[in-house]
DNA sequence: GATATATTCAACTATATGGTTGTCAAAGAA
DNA sequence: TTCTTTGACAACCATATAGTTGAATATATC
């Protein structure tokens, strides 16, 4: 095998294949949140909301503070920033791409 | 539920979860390949990697071309572009936050 | 026509995922 | 102290995923 990245992007990729965790994430734009808060709009019951919770932390997407019985939720870009350069080599390759097209037309 | 994104963003980050596909989008930067030659550094069956390739181009992030009894898979970027579209808007989310904070410092 | 090559299909296995429910523990409020 | 709230843990279920093997199909080549 070839495979020469972080692991950590498989965690980060699966998590955000999921639309109830990306709907969280969006959600903490708006600030930290607690779980329960998290877990309201999603149409599912509170642990399952929870084991979400704990996907995305694995993943490094987000981290938590606890304060007294409330876990506070925030958004945590590292892992969202080395995703994001992983496929913009993939974007750039394809600007290449263009360009080399266009390049192509310019000289006809 | 609040999701309103298209569910294909479902499939994508769920294709880019793993090592050899990724491995394989990597390969396909140097240009068309056939489903052999994009076996052949994995260390899986021809079956297995056939079957990579299957979830890569449900994705939308490849696609092949037949000619005679030898697919061509080449990378097809719109669905790699969807997916950095919807990552940027939380980097965005993020240099904002950076920007906030670098101003509340320079007010000091 | 016979053989080799590139690929799919079908069936199967093991493990991971997304979800549930019930029980438990800790922290706050009465 | 008792009750309520916030959350975790454990067990379970259904389905999806990653992988395998064996057989079938279509295209090249001899």
């Amino acid at each position: 095998m070839v495979v020469k990245e972080p692991p950590a992007l498989d965690r980060v990729f699966q998590a955000l294949a999921n639309p109830s965790r990306r709907a969280m994430l969006r959600m903490l734009t708006d600030g930290e949140q607690n779980i329960s808060s998290l877990a309201e709009p999603l149409q599912m019951s509170f642990e399952g909301a929870s084991k979400h919770v704990r996907v995305l932390e694995q993943a490094g997407l987000v981290a938590r503070r606890v304060r007294g019985r409330v876990h506070l939720v925030r958004i945590q870009p590292k892992a969202l920033v080395q995703a994001n350069e992983w496929l913009e080599f993939y974007t750039r390759f394809w600007n290449q791409q263009m360009d080399a097209l266009e390049a192509m037309f310019d000289e006809e």
